[in-house]
DNA sequence: TTTTCCCGCCAAAAA
DNA sequence: TTTTTGGCGGGAAAA
């Protein structure tokens, strides 16, 4: 006979031992005393005293799996009334347990074999107890979890009002695995509504780009042919061979067990994109599954259909939640059908601009990526046979492009590319190459001034990193034949597209025409801003729109230039066939190898200056000529990167080094970077996600537009339209060969992303001098030290090297999306938020400390500060009331969210208003009073309020008082 | 019996 | 190597 020993900490402790061996791994918070995470004592204590309350966040209850039958009176039993009889707490649990089990297990039979009333009464409410106590499966569903998520946001943020969303934070608080969080936000990711930022970090957009995503979903689910198959119906095993043919494709591709084929958010979309394309806009789950996830409903993929219907619930339920469905069943001659009917904006027309708001949340080109984005997955390729084929190897990594051919269908580049395809083949052999173009002629005379340069700061890669984007003359294309012609075209369409998009938030429709008219204007005044910029000599070629400098510093091997193989008619006009969104070359071959139109051995070379005299970091990056080379750490030497020498950079750490060779090929093996499959290669969600279109990721003047600022700001500062900036981290990957590489180009990339926030005032960091001071001069704020500019980091006014923009606490280095400043010292946000976060919910690390001090910082008066703006979050619904969308902020009345809440005089504060009734500066926990329910910093006060006297009108005696 | 979907394992990806 | 992410399917509650 089996005898458990049970101890004392067995029957106190909420958890059983055996759980907590392996528990590690499991992210159940739940509270249920039969299984639930390890809790401190405290916790614990807590934890039985409240139990009778439900909380929303103890609702998600894990029960038990395999309920133990009921004990036999058995030695252990014994031990466990004796000890129930030493604790009442424990008796009572333990006589629940035991009374509560035979009731549980024995359900089937009827009354109790005692039949004492005293014993029926207290079963009954004891059932009753634990009906409370136990959730439902209704309770723990996804959908009323993701409706506690949603309520804890606000519909429509704020475009400047940024909010941060931690998963853990929010697991915790729900009280749920993150595993479960992890599906909510990857549907509304899918939907824009969230967008990832980071490892665990999302940000809230709300639905403010909803119409616009269904919109561009509704536009795709047509171009897929979605309509045409929701209108003959999904017929179960249909043998057109067209069909077989996606089928055996989706099987390959399914086969091959990549995640992204499979991913939510992908099927999140297409499920949408099922209900805005159908007529009666009910879909069934029959349907749904057959015609996105693509298997046939036979024996042998049965299984798999389950577990495809599993996940459809899984969205329909956020879906839900969202109130973009609502579940429906459908009639049919067999039986009813589960079904889903869409409840959602299906018109569009005129409507998502009517909504749009006047200061749009993403600039144009971000909605133009995002509308390529969102086809870019192979799996859309569900309706033309002709792509079938393309589908089955659509899992490469591959840009977000169009067909330049104006093909609606989504077109993956890389696959477009074939893979055998090296970038030698496309260009001159070096020799031939270098022969065939003049270096006159390749490299004319540059002409570009540091003013029309915009900069970027890379402050947490590991060594001092400036990345300077430029646009190079562009000129208007000629009879550059039909390569040229064709590249036109797709450049037109882009900026048609561009357009379009920025129509539909500016309200103004786009059209072509003033696609070409913006940019005819950009391109005269690019022109007379840099009249006589590098230009080829016989003024032939036109020149890239842009061009990315990544130096060396930024982790990349050597000056690497980025360029945009979409801007086809410019001065590297690729051969069609050549698909990859952008080419990177080192900076050193370009002397070498020159790129060279597919159609004319011209010299289209980059009519640039060569790369020597722009000198990334603290090096000079004027024109030619230039002799101010001051040479510095992080700077690159002209001799380093001299035309003349097209060695790579050496690496600057061990693990560079061992991947250096991998990197960005040097002029001789750059059909080799080419020539790596990237087919082969599964892409990392981050990477997925630059594509899959959310706003965080897609390009800076998004980001930019959700800080509030303009189009025009982003012109301004960077010369370039978002859509000219539209870089993709595959873009890189497809060059790149192996994925510590990729991971590095994404990261650069993702760094510029930020850096265009910071220097968009939205963070601390300043926006980079259009002068710089190559010489250095500037002490660093940490070790007084000379900051030379390739190792400086502007923070707050100030500088620092690099390696010195450290949490003064813990020491971590600090980068833009992990600064907080307080007092002139620079904390990480953990640290911050320990040490000055307010301690009301929501507080305590983050980005939502930030914001307690943005006003200050920024110079802002205290009286001038505007009090929270209301979020306009007009949802009614019980979850917002439950879970704080009905309760008012103390200061401007209006609703305050759990995300931004702040507890202070026993009222709810927006973080934003909880500032000093009389100075109105932002206060903490820890320097807030309160008087008649209002709140005061301790100054104001003691001034106020506090006794007057020797050693009282301010300061630390008035404190004391005060308190 | 079928529908619904919670739950957590575990592998891939990322850090 | 550790942590995060998320695909996946078992299996049980609910209909």
């Amino acid at each position: 006979m089996d005898v458990t020993c049970v101890t004392l900490k067995d029957l106190t402790s909420p958890r059983r031992p055996q759980d907590a061996g392996h528990g590690e791994q499991k992210e159940n918070l739940c509270a249920d005393r039969r299984k639930c995470v390890p809790l401190k004592p405290a916790e614990s204590s807590m934890l039985l005293k409240s139990r009778r309350t439900l909380t929303p966040d103890l609702t998600h209850i894990t029960p038990i799996k395999n309920a133990s039958p009921a004990e036999p009176w058995t030695p252990t039993a014994n031990l466990k009334v004796l000890i129930s009889a030493a604790s009442p707490d424990i008796r009572d649990r333990e006589m629940r347990k035991v009374l509560f089990r035979p009731m549980e297990n024995d359900k089937e039979k009827p009354g109790s074999p005692d039949g004492s009333v005293e014993e029926l009464e207290f079963e009954a409410m004891d059932e009753k107890e634990d009906e409370d106590k136990k959730p439902s499966r209704k309770q723990k569903s996804l959908g009323l979890l993701c409706q506690k998520f949603l309520a804890r946001y606000p519909d429509n943020p704020e475009p400047q009002h940024l909010i941060w969303i931690s998963l853990d934070e929010v697991s915790t608080s729900l009280g749920v695995e993150r595993r479960r969080i992890y599906d909510i936000v990857n549907v509304l990711e899918s939907l824009r509504i969230v967008g990832r930022i980071a490892k665990n970090s999302y940000h809230w957009y709300g639905r403010k780009q909803l119409q616009a995503t269904l919109q561009e979903l509704q536009q795709k689910g047509r171009e897929q042919g979605y309509h045409l198959q929701m209108e003959q119906g999904a017929v179960p095993g249909r043998t057109d061979p067209c069909r077989e043919e996606e089928e055996e494709a989706a099987e390959a591709g399914n086969a091959g067990g990549n995640r992204k084929d499979k991913s939510l958010r992908i099927m999140s979309q297409k499920f949408v994109m099922l209900f805005l394309v159908s007529k009666t806009q009910t879909v069934t789950l029959d349907a749904a599954a057959q015609i996105l996830i693509e298997e046939s409903r036979d024996s042998s993929s049965h299984s798999k259909y389950k577990t495809k219907v599993r996940r459809l619930y899984d969205i329909a339920n956020v879906l839900t939640s969202l109130n973009l469905i609502r579940k429906d069943q459908v009639r049919e001659e067999r039986g009813r059908k589960p079904a889903f009917r869409w409840l959602g904006p299906v018109e569009f027309s005129g409507a998502a601009n009517a909504q749009a708001p006047p200061k749009p949340p993403q600039p144009a080109g971000q909605q133009d990526t995002r509308k390529l984005k969102l086809c870019r997955h192979s799996s859309f390729n569900i309706a033309p046979a002709s792509v079938a084929v393309e589908r089955q190897v659509s899992s490469a990594p591959c840009s977000p492009r169009c067909d330049p051919g104006g093909s609606n269908q989504p077109v993956d580049y890389s696959r477009k590319a074939p893979a055998d395809v090296h970038l030698s083949d496309l260009l001159p052999p070096s020799s031939s190459t270098h022969q065939a173009v003049p270096a006159a002629l390749s490299y004319p005379e540059p002409h570009l001034l540091p003013s029309t340069h915009c900069f970027a700061y890379l402050p947490s890669l590991s060594r001092p990193s400036l990345v300077t984007l430029f646009r190079g003359p562009e000129k208007v294309q000629q009879g550059q034949g039909s390569s040229s012609l064709e590249a036109g075209k797709r450049r037109r369409k882009e900026s048609e597209e561009e357009e379009e998009m920025g129509g539909k938030r500016t309200g103004q429709p786009g059209s072509s025409e003033a696609a070409e008219m913006r940019a005819a204007a950009e391109s005269s005044q690019l022109l007379s801003g840099r009249t006589s910029a590098a230009v080829c000599a016989d003024g032939s070629a036109e020149q890239p729109a842009h061009y990315l400098y990544l130096p060396n510093t930024a982790g990349l091997n050597s000056l690497n230039f980025l360029i945009p193989a979409g801007q086809p008619p410019a001065g590297v006009a690729l051969p069609p066939a050549m698909a990859l969104p952008y080419v990177l070359l080192p900076s050193a071959a370009i002397p070498h190898y020159p790129l060279v139109a597919s159609d004319s051995p011209a010299h289209l070379g980059f009519g640039l200056v060569p790369p020597s005299p722009f000198m990334m970091g603290a090096t000079p990056f004027r024109a030619a000529g230039s002799s101010e080379v001051t040479p510095t750490q992080g700077g690159i030497s002209p001799s380093q990167t001299g035309a003349n020498t097209p060695e790579p950079q050496t690496p600057h750490s061990p693990k560079e080094t061992s991947s250096s060779t991998a990197f960005f090929r040097t002029p001789g093996t750059l059909g080799n970077v080419v020539n790596s499959r990237p087919a082969a290669r599964k892409r990392g969600s981050a990477q997925r996600r630059l594509d899959v279109g959310h706003p965080a990721a897609v390009s800076p003047g998004q980001k930019r537009t959700n800080c509030g600022t303009t189009q025009a700001e982003i012109k301004t500062f960077s010369g370039l339209t978002p859509s000219e900036l539209r870089l993709s981290s595959d873009s890189l990957g497809g060059c790149v060969e192996d994925v510590a590489s990729r991971r590095r180009c994404s990261r650069v990339l993702r760094e510029l992303y930020t850096n265009w926030e910071l220097v968009s005032g939205k963070k601390n960091f300043k926006e980079p001098p259009k002068m710089p001071n190559w010489g250095g001069g500037n002490k660093c704020t940490a070790c007084r030290g000379t900051v030379y500019h390739a190792e400086e980091v502007q923070c707050d006014g100030k500088s620092f090297h690099k390696c010195c923009f450290l949490c003064m606490v813990c020491r971590k280095g600090l980068d833009s999306t992990t600064l907080a400043i307080h007092d002139q010292e620079i904390y990480c946000k953990s640290c911050y938020g320990k040490k000055y976060g307010p301690k009301g919910y929501g507080y305590g690390q983050g980005a939502g400390t930030l914001n307690m001090d943005r006003g200050e910082r920024l110079g802002i008066k205290p009286e001038l500060t505007a009090t929270h703006r209301p979020t306009t979050n007009p949802n009614p619904s019980r979850f917002a009331q439950k879970f704080g969308g009905t309760e008012k902020c103390a200061r401007c009345g209006d609703s305050v969210y759990a995300a931004e809440k702040i507890m202070g005089a026993g009222k709810p504060w927006h973080k934003n208003c909880f500032r000093c009734a009389k100075c109105g500066k932002s206060l903490e926990s820890t320097t807030q009073t309160e008087k008649d329910g209002e709140i005061y910093c301790k100054a104001c006060y003691a001034k106020n309020f506090g006794p007057k006297g020797f050693g009282y009108g301010q300061g630390a005696g008035a404190l004391v008082h005060a308190q």
